[in-house]
DNA sequence: ACACGAATGTGAATGCCTTCACAGTGGCAA
DNA sequence: TTGCCACTGTGAAGGCATTCACATTCGTGT
């Protein structure tokens, strides 16, 4: 994805007109990060903006005790800085890469003269705070009512759907994330997760490998999901 | 809290000038909601936005198994609903007033096109939004590391601040909120806030009635979160 | 090519809450 | 005033997940 196109598709700026697109682009860096490198810390200062243009990076943060939670993993045309931006705090959360990852940033002392100029691309913004607001509502729900066999379904459905890579149309999707990170985001430990999964292996519903999941029947997780629901 | 005070004080609006607030405050309408009226739920459209005058809301969910979930309680000066108006789709929670309260209301038709010819307000609600992504994050983050009594003192102490009355200045403060719902907000059982309120309170640290809890040691509650979150 | 670290696999023990089942009790509405 | 109902109080039993402690295995970097 370049850099004029994760501009231009995102949604925060999918209301300009193609000279002042390039105005911003003109502001705007690219930054590489290597696999597990950190692109900034909870409690850091907060003057920039990213969208990632290829690879992906988790959102986390490390509790006192070492326990991680991790809020999601962002991919291609994702957008994410804009909380520390936008009300001068600290970084509410640590961002580190999965993989070898290209950022494109834009600096605060950019965006926000831009941003008072176009309106809509400031709505845009707002919306992408809305949906992350819905996102974590959901979560919390769900987190306070679904079991754990549901949490880990849902979960790993949302993730095929976000960043699953399906070799044949159609058929199985496989999930890249090791255990440990899925228990992170769904809130549980690595054991429970393993003991979930390998639950499910022994059902033909997923096959595992290390470092992924691969999904053979979405359906019956989906099911697993909706039982919980109702 | 009058309205014009309501649209002025609040983040918001806070950058407009006198006379566009005047315009702004001509689209407003006022309504009255009595103790327990459900303002909308999830799932209704969503096309209001509203801004508390006086008495107080409380955001929620119902689980499908009844079991409820409670995002929060709302307080003169704050606005809700934002979130279905900037993404158009359905309302994300519930709203039920607590008390006998009083709302000032704004409806998308009005605000949309004031929003883009004030591109400051519009930053202002962005604001607003990151906030409440903070807040989220942060109670999603302490529910996965932070063990039941932490939390609890952590929630008391928030609503106290919040929404405390303290009869004597420096003295004891009253939070007003039934067990059943002190437990909606942290995420357990009735039963569990009760056993731990009433040790606290032979420890001498709370006093308690019904529908509400006095904190006569904040500062004991709040080493108590402490110890926790080294 | 090989070694070492990261990730997975598993069982046993433990424990924190939840669930269930009632018994008070006080406020408020009629 | 009085009755009711929402809220509070509490113990016993049970369960779902965590914790702990290793064994194992893959894959990746040197």
């Amino acid at each position: 994805m370049d850099r004029r196109e994760l501009l231009g598709s995102v949604s925060i700026f999918s209301s300009l007109e193609e000279k002042e697109l390039d105005v911003l682009l003109q502001a705007t860096t690219t930054k590489r990060l290597k696999s597990k490198e950190v692109l900034f810390r909870k409690g850091d200062p907060g003057n920039q903006l990213y969208g990632v243009l290829s690879g992906s990076i988790k959102v986390m943060t490390t509790g006192s005790d070492g326990k991680d939670v991790m809020f999601g993993l962002m991919g291609p045309g994702e957008v994410l800085g804009e909380i520390a931006l936008l009300d001068n705090e600290e970084r509410s959360a640590t961002v580190v890469a999965v993989e070898e990852t290209e950022l494109l940033t834009l600096h605060r002392r950019e965006l926000l003269p831009f941003l008072e100029k176009h309106p809509l691309a400031t709505i845009g913004l707002a919306g992408v705070l809305a949906a992350r607001v819905r996102k974590l509502s959901e979560r919390a729900e769900d987190r306070q009512t679904m079991p754990l066999p549901g949490r880990i379904a849902k979960r790993l459905i949302a993730l095929s759907e976000q960043h699953g890579k399906r070799p044949i149309v159609g058929g199985p999707v496989e999930v890249r994330l090791p255990q440990q990170d899925l228990a992170d985001l769904v809130g549980t430990t690595r054991e429970s997760v393993n003991k979930q999964l390998r639950a499910w292996e022994g059902e033909g519903l997923v096959e595992l490998g290390r470092g992924r999941v691969v999904l053979k029947e979405p359906e019956a997780l989906q099911a697993i999901t909706e039982t919980f629901e109702l």
